[in-house]
RNA sequence: CGGGGAGUAGCGCAGCCUGGUAGCGCAUCUGCUUUGGGAGCAGAGGGUCGCAAGUUCGAAUCUUGUCUCCCCGACCA
């Protein structure tokens, strides 16, 4: 892509509004504009953040064979009455009226919706386990809306709902999307770590909110330190055979949102492996038995002939909370640091003297070059200055910067910048690209 | 929902107390000079001062109402 072509609408000053880091960056970058309280638009570098984050959230679920569908976000208020939510939930729904004056509500999540889609197709247990997901826009109408996309009243999220036919077999997928969820988030470069937690609104008994160590989290978590340290199960986890042993590896430690926080349990942690901290929630999973199938008689048949309600569990993670969370955990003074995995460009190539022969005709076949090999650079080829394009470039945080002007070129060489570590390397432009070439393919 | 703050040019702000036809920096446009870390000089364009009533000869400024946004708390993924 040419930035002379692309829409990025990078901010010099800060805006006032935001207080921190990621709000404050996703602005300034041109990721995102606020419309409304809580609401904002997804500009084109977002977007494709935002995509990037998606689709390796797609890839991890349906790896640990959940089924992709998509429900809708506008839903009927009876469907809400059934299982007694639509009295429950309170100001946070979004309540509207269509034409024939029936009333209706902005989704803020998908548990009866998709508990009446089981029901009517599901009638045996020999169609068990099921296990669906969707990506979608939902709306909570929070009193106070905050930083930036992290708390947003509109937001993307991706949530998934297992039926199983009892509750061994409800634990069975409730450990499917723990381990996932922790591949999920260490894929996107995020060190995310399983935390008990409460069950609020969804309801349930059995329930873990996977956090983000950050200073500015909005809650108070308290946990052993080796948790933080803990490797991700890695892709190669078999989620047909026994995910237990995984799982109480990770949740053997202490770990706990100031919901349900144990101080006596806590203090039984050793001194110096007690972590007192603030964190991001970016996922959290559920089990709730009967709580919708009960009401809603979502039931199957047994082999014993009798009708029980199948029993549930939901699994969300916050897709475009996590946009804010990575930035969160990785930026400095000069910008954003995107993880490889879920940059919106992998690559900048910053000409440092447009209109210059030489250094134009090395940037277009660099950028032909890597375009070939599928990397998708971002190609700065405005007639900015260079302190200019530096600034941007740092700013919006591309993993490499393939820098070239007329002064290195004079000795046949071009620089090339990592953004994470700042380190430069001189060398052949030939040799920038094969470099480039082995370091983004990975991912 | 309780408490606090703010709406003046695209962004960041001053002006308001003490009413008199609106200003600064950045950005934008033009020209010249510059050209490896958000350039310099000269010039130009751009604002019904959130909205609505009221007071007044006259309102960005005073009064009342209203909308929006932000911050702290409670709540929440």
């Amino acid at each position: 892509m040419r930035l002379s072509r692309y829409f990025l609408p990078t901010l010099k000053e800060t805006p006032s509004e935001a207080k921190i880091a990621s709000h404050r960056l996703m602005l300034r970058a041109g990721l995102v504009r606020q419309e409304s309280a809580g609401i904002y638009s997804w500009l084109p570098l977002g977007l494709k953040l935002l995509k990037n984050i998606e689709r390796i959230v797609r890839e991890e679920q349906d790896r640990a064979g959940a089924v992709e569908m998509l429900m809708p976000t506008i839903q009927s208020a009876e469907l809400w009455r059934e299982s007694g939510r639509y009295d429950a939930y309170g100001k946070e729904m979004l309540r509207i009226t269509d034409r024939h004056n029936r009333e209706m509500l902005y989704g803020p999540t998908n548990e009866e919706m998709l508990t009446a889609i089981f029901r009517s197709f599901c009638k045996s247990y020999k169609e068990l386990p099921k296990m669906l997901y969707h990506i979608q826009w939902k709306f909570r109408d929070e009193v106070r809306p905050r930083f930036g996309v992290m708390r947003g009243r509109e937001f993307l999220m991706k949530d998934s709902y297992s039926f199983d036919v009892d509750e061994a077999a409800a634990r069975r997928s409730y450990n499917r999307m723990f381990i996932t969820y922790l591949n999920t988030f260490s894929r996107m470069g995020l060190q995310a770590v399983p935390m008990r937690a409460e069950t609020g609104p969804i309801g349930g008994d059995l329930s873990h909110e996977f956090i983000i160590l950050a200073e500015t989290g909005e809650s108070a978590v308290f946990c052993h330190k080796d948790l933080v340290d803990m490797p991700a199960p890695g892709l190669d986890v078999d989620f047909d055979g026994d995910l237990q042993p995984l799982v109480d590896e990770r949740t053997a430690l202490y770990a706990a949102t100031e919901d349900v926080h144990d101080e006596a349990a806590f203090m039984a942690v050793p001194e110096d492996k007690r972590l007192s901290a603030r964190g991001i929630e970016v996922g959290q999973v559920f089990y709730f038995g009967t709580k919708y199938s009960e009401p809603m008689r979502a039931n199957v048949s047994h082999p014993d002939g009798k009708e029980r309600p199948v029993h549930m569990g939901s699994y969300g993670v916050g897709v475009s909370r996590i946009a804010g969370a990575i930035i969160e955990a990785n930026h400095d003074d000069e910008g954003i640091i995107w993880p490889l995995a879920v940059a919106p460009f992998k690559i900048g190539i910053i000409n440092l003297r447009q209109g210059d022969e030489q250094t134009d005709a090395a940037c277009e076949s660099a950028w032909k070059a890597l375009e070939a090999a599928g990397l998708e650079p971002l190609y700065d080829d405005t007639a900015d200055r260079a302190g200019a394009k530096f600034s941007r470039m740092d700013l919006i945080g591309l993993p490499w910067q393939l820098i070239i002007g007329p002064r290195g070129l004079k000795d046949g060489l071009v620089e090339l910048k990592e953004r994470a570590s700042g380190e430069r390397q001189n060398l052949s432009l030939d040799a920038a690209l094969d470099l480039l070439r082995t370091v983004c393919a990975s991912s």
